[in-house]
DNA sequence: AAATAACCGGACCGCTCGGTCCGCTTGTGT
DNA sequence: ACACAAGCGGACCGAGCGGTCCGGTTATTT
């Protein structure tokens, strides 16, 4: 049974996808208002979903740690350590820069949500990497999706795939 | 003569100090109050010197531009364009580490004050290093800066040092 | 010392935001 | 069809913000 009236199920879905695109288009700023309207709902349901605006930001940034999940796990199923890493980080980015905005949502709540087994499975790319001998030793997997997402973050318009190449080239060993 | 009376200049120079502290500790969503208070004066002071939180928020800039300037033409007067390129680029990283909030101010107001010098500067250096070969030619000096501010912002607290030299690793020619 | 203009600070305004609450609506089991 | 709970939305609240304004204060000039 689903302890949910299907009306509220439906809207919790609404709210849930207008949150992921406002939070990718403005970031953590982003009104609770304005995710209600985009949703065609009055914001008190949103906050009875979600108690607080941090809450409803953990829940849409639970769904985007799940696509990065998915992600790592087809780089582990390579069997070439080195380029899998790099595609890796590439998807990642192509990801990342069509919905800017999530970057600071991150910042914003400290990883709070369930990113510690994706920090895992980052963890083992790199380090399978760094073991083929295609990454500088002196990095932990924590630099690395740090600087991607600096360089991703501070880069202009259409320049970040420039960026990105400076930063991975940096990262080769 | 001075236009202003010895107590509003006085006053004038206290507000920009305590400006350029909290703004270089909390960017730029620190607020008039806090200034004010830190500067001793009453807030109604603060807007009657800079009418607008933006315009005392560019005048803390001009004050940091003009130390970067400074740096900008020491590099300028050595001889060695490949080492001044990169020390130019570790003081301005050191110098921008002690007030991390202004990077973020600078991104605030785009770059409005008398940044147009200070990047004259800038691309005078980074093309010195890219004719001596100790820079790698397709970048441009834009991309320089930016790429430094966005791994410094991104760096955790003391690691920032290790991400400058993976970036400079990857401007490398 | 008196006159004047510059200057000060804080009360005040309007706005936006996150969050609460309650009267009305609507889905659901019988 | 009916009754009841689950759900809804918008009025409402308080806090904090940038910015305005004015009655009182203080530096300056003669």
């Amino acid at each position: 049974m689903t302890e949910l009236r299907a009306d509220a199920r439906r809207n919790l879905e609404r709210v849930l996808d207008a949150a992921t695109e406002v939070f990718a288009a403005s970031g953590p700023d982003a009104s609770i208002d304005e995710i209600a309207r985009r949703a065609g709902v009055g914001h008190g349901t949103v906050f009875r979903r979600f108690p607080t605006k941090d809450d409803l930001m953990y829940a849409v940034l639970e769904r985007h740690f799940a696509q990065l999940r998915a992600f790592a796990n087809e780089a582990l199923a390579s069997d070439d350590p080195g380029a899998a890493f790099f595609d890796f980080v590439r998807r990642v980015a192509e990801l990342n820069m069509q919905t800017p905005g999530l970057h600071r949502c991150v910042v914003h709540c400290g990883e709070k949500p369930g990113a510690a087994d994706l920090h895992v499975l980052v963890g083992k790319i790199v380090s399978r990497a760094q073991r083929a001998g295609a990454v500088r030793r002196d990095v932990k997997p924590d630099d690395v999706q740090l600087l991607v997402r600096s360089a991703l973050i501070g880069a202009p318009a259409g320049q970040w795939r420039r960026y990105l190449a400076v930063v991975l080239d940096g990262l080769r060993a």
